[in-house]
DNA sequence: GGGGGTGGGTTGTGTTTTCCAACTCGCTCG
DNA sequence: CGAGCGAGTTGGAAAACACAACCCACCCCC
């Protein structure tokens, strides 16, 4: 870090530094789709083997992603979504729609049918409210809230 | 890539290489706090100069983010979001809401405050029935559907 | 029992990013 | 004049990433 740095508080770069590197969002995005296997995820997302076993070893430690083992000799496990893991379909889903919106306007790549039956198309809203969440001007509060 | 990979068509893939790499989002969300200077987004996320540079030059490329020249003699730029990049504050608020819950349980480090009056405590929902809109079980269709 | 395929990695070796300090340039303020 | 700031640019080292190749233990099929 620079000298004269004094970085936030932020749950924002917490999130980040655990899912935030190259990879790691769009593997679970395979999760997410049901893909338990390795090489499958590989493919689909065009990681290098290398970095996506130490991308799965990460989420691992840090409760986002469940090994499971379906045979020992040789050892084989299933990737799986933990609860957490699960969670963060709320940021592919917000994700996916703006570039659904920015970069294809016309024509979205894929998807996703809600349990309700419909196309899904999201809204971020406040809990207490109903409302569009998206702040106009902002009032930070808090530890990280200071503009140094 | 490696070779046997067929990386699915994707708006979350294409989104991350816009936004994806370290520091993108964090800068933005300085810009959303309403910083608008160079050396107090340097401090306030505490990336490196240069990286700072080429990250808020791609986002100005691809629409996100507006310079906007307050003095000539010497060149000084405030930067701003565009529409756009306003938009991108769905993921923000999605992913701090992630980590407040799964880091920060007892003490979230910034509180953002809605328009309603209320804490922002988000919530992604489909637009159509207003229901949750995280799936349960997935099933994607389009052309980036397929499990290879 | 030999050959091919698969699943899940590990290794070796480059290539790119990223990092940080230091430097620049042109103001502005005291 | 000298200090400081805003907004970068530059140079060299460190870290991340990419890719092909390899490995091992199965499994299936002949």
């Amino acid at each position: 870090m620079p000298k004269d740095a004094h970085p936030r508080e932020c749950s924002i770069a917490d999130t980040l530094d655990i899912v935030g590197e190259r990879w790691s969002l769009l593997a679970i995005r395979e999760l997410s789709y049901g893909v338990r296997r390795f090489d499958q995820i590989v493919r689909n997302t065009g990681a290098a083997r290398d970095i996506l076993t130490a991308r799965l070893r990460k989420l691992e430690a840090n409760g986002i992603v469940r090994r499971e083992r379906y045979s020992d000799h040789p050892v084989r496990h299933e990737y799986h979504l933990t609860a957490a893991g699960r969670e963060l379909c709320d940021v592919l889903i917000v994700l996916m729609a703006w570039g659904d919106r920015h970069l294809h306007p016309d024509d979205p790549p894929v998807r996703w049918r809600h349990s309700c039956g419909e196309t899904l198309n999201p809204l971020v809203v406040c809990r207490q409210c109903g409302n569009e969440a998206r702040p106009g001007a902002h009032s930070p509060t808090g530890r990280g809230a200071l503009t140094g």
